[in-house]
Order: C-alpha cells, then structure tokens, then sequence
RNA sequence: GGAGAGGUGGCCGAGCGGUCGAAGGCGCUCGCCUGCUAAGCGAGUAGGGAGCUGAAACCUCCCUCGAGGGUUCAAAUCCCUCCCUCUCCGCCA
C-alpha cells in the first residue's frame, strides 16, 4: 500500500496550480490566462514573495548545514574545546529555527494566495465569462412534436408514483425527494446499462466513500473556491462529497503509477450531496436541483500527451448513453471564465426538457490536465524521472437529471412513459402506468 | 467503545542517540558469463525542495524513516499529540 496521503496544503510549495516554474518564466503568459477566466491577480506580488521565501529559505539552510558539520566534530572534542562548539552549534540551530519558521510562514502566505489560481484554460474552451458565452457544438435527436399538453417531472412523478417532494419536505427540507416504485427501478436499471457499457470501454467499477478528508477537497480543487458547496461533518472532521471524482481522484494521491498501465479509467456510482448555497429561488421545482442525488461518474487518469483524446472519448461515450436513451441533447463548449477552477477544458451535455422548452444540462465532462494530479502528487514513472498524470472526469448517469429527462421525453398523452429499448431488459418492463389504470 | 501490537525505500525486513537516507533480501535496470533455458558474477536502483546551468546532466546543500510538535550540539532511534493498520473482546447494518 501506498502511503497515507499527506497532502501539505498551505505551506506546501507544490500546493498551487499550475507550475510555478510557470509563474516566474511566464508571468505574462499567465496572466493572459487568467484574463481569460475573468481573474486579476497580483502576480508581481507573488513573484516577489515567491523570491523571498526561497532566498529566506536557503540562508536557513546554509546555517543548517554549518550547524551538521559542526556537530559531528563535537563528539571528537572534550573540555572548553567541546564547551564553545556545542554553544556556537546551539546558536546556529537557533538561527536555523529562525529562519526555517520565517520560510515557513512564507510560505503558507504564497500558498494560500497560489492554491487561489485556477488551472489554465485550454486555449480550445470558448471564450467569454458566463454559462451564456458556452458555445454549442452540436445537436442531436429531434425534439418531439408531442400533440398534447406536456407534464412536468414534477407532476409526471407523483402521478405515477415515482417522486414524492412533499414529503421529502416534511422529512428533510427544500431541495429533497423520495424516488419509489418505478423510479427505483428505473435507477438501478440506469445504473446497470451504464456499467456494463462502460466495463466493456475498461472501466472499473467503483463504490467510492463519500465522507472525506479535507485534504482531497483541496486536491481536486473544491477547496478553497466551492467550500461553500459542501456539507461538513464537523465532529469528525470530513467532508460529503458532491461527487465521486473527489474520491476517485484521491484514489492515487501520492501515488507513483506505472506508464504502462495508463490509462487507468474508473466508473463510481455514489450518492452526491450539494448545499446549492446561493442558489435561492432556482430550479426550485421538483428534482432538477437537489441537495442529494446519484451519479455514475467516470474518471481517467492517463499519459499528459492523451488528456485531449481522452476528452473526447469520454464525451463520446456521454453522448452514446445519452443517445440510447433517444433523449434530445445538444453539447456545449464552457466558457472558459465559467469553467470551474480545475478545469482547463469543459464540455456539458444538455438535454431537451420539454416542459421548460428548453436544453438543461444533464452531464459535465472535464479536462483538469495536471491541476489535480499536481496537488494530490499523482504521477507516473518515466526514465527520465517521474512526472504528474492529467485527470479527467465526466458524468455517466446524474440519476435525477436523467430521470427528468427521460420521464418528459418518453411521456405519452395516456400519462404513461415509455422506457427506451436500451433500458428496458434492464427495468424488466416497458412503459409505466399510471397506478389505477395499471 | 475496552485491551494489546505496529506503521522504515517498488516490496519484505534490520536498525532503537552521532559518517543511517538507512544492513540484508526480493524485484527492477545495465553489463559480463554460460552454445538455449535456469542458475551465476559485477554495478546501479527512494521522493521532494533550493543552489549551480541558456536548459539539462553532473555537482553542492536542505527536508522526508505515518503526520505534527518537543528534548538535544546531534533523533528513524527519547518524550507528547494526532492519524492509520492489525489482533482479541463488546456492540452492530
């Protein structure tokens, strides 16, 4: 086994982004970069400190290391010989604390102020600032001529018996449901089609945890910018994820990893838990937007000169499982300053809802390159020494997402839903009645 | 929750105050040898940071023996706190 992750955080010199290197050979670079996202940092400031720390730094080594030498001399002397090095040894190792506990903080101020830079975009994400500036690549399926009055999820659930918000309000609050009878199968049928399909493109399945430390918050890049997204368990300490690539990704923190078995690609299904904290007043209808749903969620880690490949492989096998589900989708080029902070490159799939007329994004599929693996020290071994892996990650079924969609696309003007073929050996049935006319 | 035992390099495993970043073994790499294979022989083989460099390599220094503090001129070795793993008991989906 590896060994414990031992993510340093603040005061880390590795805790930033992108290489910092890149910071001091590319300020300008970098600010472009960031100019792209929208963000104005104080790069000479942290150049500077970044000179500073490392000048302090080394004078406290240099002491340090007259302090070792000296040392082992002590142990050959005796009488005042021996009296005045111990004592001049004392004072440099005084010194030495000194300045080691000056680097230190430092540090921690670079650190917090570098863990704040998001990854750089890929100069492929679309520009501009907002959800609005996403540029859409392409559609596909048609959109249903229905012919009748389209329900929404909300009241196709309860008519059926496949979602109950009322009582989920009662029980936990806004921004919670119950899914029963025909929903639950639905769910696990889902949950099944994707897992074998993506067993056969070499996923391993996983069932990650969803309580975590704070350490693979920070490493994936939720920490510090979405902490406010986050439910915490503060009695011990951890955290609940609002997605499986936490966990996944952490899976090989500080992990050296063969090249040859690159790519290593992961499927978890877990529960994802989101406060949507400033969130007030939308999508407040239904499950569309809740603090608590299931997700499969793929997740690569592979050679750096592959990330872009495997981008598209892993939006390719998004659109091939939306697409089995005959559900309308279009997919969507983020905006590079609507990208979150790890992603260089994002792409979302969104899905036709008819009830609000409209695309609604039902998956999201990033390339965080080296962000991730930078901060969680996720490399592979080369001759040449060891280098960081990049990390992707994208949706395979956001179950409640899904169900929305697939309930008003299929919906019939009887009030039942057809189930798609694809799902079907999987459900065991093929349409859902309304209970009194079952 | 109670009682114990432990956490050392890719792996196993010694070391328990000073040339120990670390014996020995396994694995791996390179070379030699053996008409194939197996065996044998020799050498090398942790990570990170800083300095040097146009950039590397080399070289020098610092840090890391689960993590964080402390004692000491000096800590893998002594002390404290925490985390994790294992065994037994209790409880339990």
């Amino acid at each position: 086994m590896p060994g414990r992750n031992t993510w340093v955080g603040y005061g880390n010199t590795m805790g930033g982004m992108i290489d910092i290197a890149w910071l001091r050979e590319h300020p300008d670079t970098l600010r472009v970069a960031l100019a792209r996202r929208g963000l104005e940092m104080d790069l000479d400031g942290l150049i500077r400190l970044d000179v500073e720390r490392r000048q302090v730094r080394m004078e406290a080594e240099q002491d340090r290391a007259e302090q070792k030498r000296l040392g082992l001399r002590i142990r050959e002397l005796a009488g005042d010989e021996k009296a005045s090095a111990v004592a001049e040894a004392s004072d440099l190792a005084a010194r030495y604390r000194e300045g080691v506990a000056e680097a230190d903080r430092l540090d921690r101020r670079f650190s917090v102020l570098w863990a704040q830079v998001p990854n750089l975009a890929d100069p492929s994400s679309a520009d501009g600032l907002t959800e609005e500036d996403g540029v859409e690549i392409r559609r596909w399926g048609e959109v249903r001529d229905f012919g009748f009055p389209v329900q929404d999820h909300r009241r196709l659930g309860s008519d059926l018996g496949m979602i109950d918000i009322e009582r989920a309000a009662k029980v936990s609050g806004s921004r919670f449901g119950y899914l029963m009878g025909p929903a639950v199968r639905l769910e696990f049928a889902l949950v099944g089609m994707v897992f074998d399909r993506l067993e056969g493109y070499g996923f391993t399945p996983f069932v990650p945890p969803v309580l975590v430390r704070e350490e693979a918050l920070y490493g994936t890049g939720f920490f510090p910018d979405d902490s406010g997204q986050v439910y915490e368990i503060p009695h011990d300490g951890l955290y609940l994820v609002g997605t499986s690539e936490v966990s996944l990704a952490a899976y090989h923190s500080n992990e050296v990893l063969d090249e040859d078995r690159l790519p290593l690609r992961y499927a978890g299904f877990s529960t994802c838990f989101r406060r949507e904290a400033g969130a007030h007043g939308k999508d407040t209808a239904g499950i569309f937007r809740v603090h608590q749903f299931d997700k499969v969620e793929m997740f690569a880690f592979c050679h750096p000169e592959q990330s872009q490949a495997e981008h598209e492989r892993l939006l390719a096998i998004e659109e091939e499982i939306v697409q089995s589900l005959e559900i309308p989708y279009r997919v969507v080029n983020i905006a590079a300053g609507d990208l979150g902070a790890s992603a260089a490159k994002k792409y979302d799939i969104e899905a036709w809802i008819p009830s609000q007329g409209r695309y609604r994004e039902i998956t999201s599929c990033s390339n965080t390159t080296d962000f991730q693996s930078r901060r969680l020290r996720i490399r592979y071994r080369t001759a040449q020494g060891n280098r960081l892996v990049h990390t992707l990650n994208g949706t395979a079924a956001a179950i409640g997402r899904l169900l929305i969609a697939l309930m008003e696309n299929h919906q019939q003007s009887d009030g039942s839903i057809l189930v798609p073929d694809a799902l079907q050996s999987h459900a065991g049935f093929d349409r859902i009645r309304p209970p009194d006319k079952a």
